[in-house]
DNA sequence: AATATATTTATACAGGTATTGAAATAAATT
DNA sequence: AATTTATTTCAATACCTGTATAAATATATT
C-alpha cells in the first residue's frame, strides 16, 4: 500500500467516526485528532462537517453503484432473450456489497454501517438515501416488474423496502445476532449470510408478487 | 390529556431529538431548550446524557415487550395442543409495534425510529439491542425451533436477523420508499405494510428452514 | 404554622466547538 | 533561480458544552 494522502487519512478517520457515532456525533476536532492532523486542514480539504460527511459517502458510492448496475446488466444479458431469474436480480443488487465487505478492507465495512444508519434515520437519512440510491434502484424495480408481471406495483415497492432493511442490517455487522445466538451464527461470515439472504428475499417477493 | 410533568416533557423532547440526531448528536441543552426547561432540571430528573438516553428507551420498553410476550403466549394457547402457525408467531412479534405506532401517538413513532437506529449501529447499538431485547427474543426463537424442526439453528437465527432488519426499517417511517415510488406506496399506512410484512417474512423463513 | 423535602431556577466554571485569516512550509511551474 | 500555487500549521474569535453549587420556590409532612 502506497502512502495515503492526508485527505485520505482524514476521510478514513471521518468514516470511522461517523459510522460509530453518526453524522451529528462527530466534531471536526474528533476527525482531526483521530487522523493526526490539524483541525484547519480538515476544513481546507473537505469544508464543513456536512461536506465531510457527504465526501465520505461519495468516496465509495459510485464504485459500489456502478458495480451493482453492471451486475444487473450482465444478468439481463446472460438470460437474453429470456428474462433473468429473480435470484439473479436480488444477487445483482447485493453481491457488490458482499464483494466490497469481504475484500475491500475495514473501510468498506464501516461504510456499510454508515449506509445502514442512513437508511434507518427518519430525519435526514431517508432523504439522503433517495438522493444517493434512487437512480440505481429504479432500473432494478423495472426489472422486478418484468419478472413478476402479476404483482401490484405497491407490493413490489414494499418488498424492496423489506429487502433493503434486511440487507443493510446484515452488512452493518453489528454483532447482535452473534451474541443472541451465543456465537452459533457468525454474521461476519458475509458469504454465508448472503447465501441465506438471497433465497429468503426471493421467497418473500414471490409470496407477495405472484398470484 | 392531563398535564404532563416536566420530567415527561423532558423525555418527550429527548426522544424526539435522539430519534432525529442519534445518541451522540444531542446535548443536554438541546433537550432543555426543546422542552422549555432549565438545563439543570434535565440533570436533576434524569442524570447525565447517557442516563437520559437509557430512560428514553426504558420508558416504553417494558410496555412493548410485555405486549409482545403476551401475544406469543396467546398464540401458543390458542393453538394448543397443536403448534401455532408461523404466521401467528411472526405476527405476535410485530403486532405490538403496529399497535403502538398506529394508536400510541407521535412519541411511539419516534421510539420506533430510535430502535431502528440502535439496531443498525455497530458500535454501541448492537450491544444495547442484546441488553434490551434478548430476553424477549429467546422464547420466540424457541418456538421457531418447534415450528420448523428441520431447520438448522444457524439458519433460524439468520432468518430472525433478516426479519429484524425489515421490521425495524418498516416502522422507522423514514419516508424513503414513498419518495422512491413517487407516492405510490404510503409506508405510513402501517396496517397495510404490516399485512405485507408477515407473509413476506414467513415465506423467507420457510424457504430456508424447511427441507 | 413550622419544618422538611421536592422541585425549579440562576450563576459560574473549565474546557470543547466551528470558523476565520494570517503565516509558514512544501511542491510545481516558469 | 524565481515565482506562482498547493499544502500545512498557528493563533484568535465568539459560542456551545457538561457539570456543580447555591439560591429560590413549591409541595408535603408534622
Amino acid at each position: 500500500m502506497v502512502d495515503k494522502t492526508k485527505k485520505e487519512l482524514i476521510l478514513d478517520a471521518a468514516e470511522k467516526a461517523f459510522s460509530e457515532r453518526g453524522p451529528f456525533g462527530v466534531s471536526l476536532r474528533d476527525i482531526a485528532r483521530e487522523s493526526g492532523v490539524d483541525v484547519s486542514l480538515v476544513t481546507y480539504h473537505l469544508g464543513k462537517r456536512e461536506d465531510v460527511y457527504h465526501a465520505v459517502i461519495m468516496r465509495r458510492l459510485d464504485v459500489l453503484n456502478a458495480e451493482r448496475r453492471q451486475y444487473l446488466d450482465e444478468a439481463i444479458r446472460r438470460a437474453a432473450p429470456d428474462l433473468p431469474s429473480l435470484e439473479d436480480i436480488i444477487d445483482a443488487f447485493s453481491h457488490a456489497m458482499l464483494n466490497r465487505v469481504e475484500k475491500g478492507g475495514e473501510g468498506w465495512g464501516r461504510y456499510m454501517a454508515l449506509i445502514a444508519q442512513m437508511n434507518n434515520n427518519p430525519e435526514w437519512g431517508g432523504k439522503m438515501m433517495n438522493q444517493y440510491f434512487d437512480t440505481l434502484v429504479k432500473p432494478f424495480i423495472d426489472v422486478f416488474k418484468q419478472i413478476l408481471p402479476d404483482a401490484d406495483e405497491t407490493d413490489l415497492y414494499a418488498c424492496y423496502h423489506f429487502f433493503s432493511g434486511a440487507l443493510t442490517l446484515t452488512f452493518a455487522n453489528t454483532g447482535r445476532i452473534d451474541r443472541l445466538s451465543n456465537g452459533l451464527l457468525k454474521s461476519a461470515d458475509f458469504d454465508a449470510m448472503h447465501e441465506r439472504l438471497v433465497p429468503f428475499i426471493c421467497a418473500g417477493f414471490r409470496a407477495l408478487c405472484t398470484k
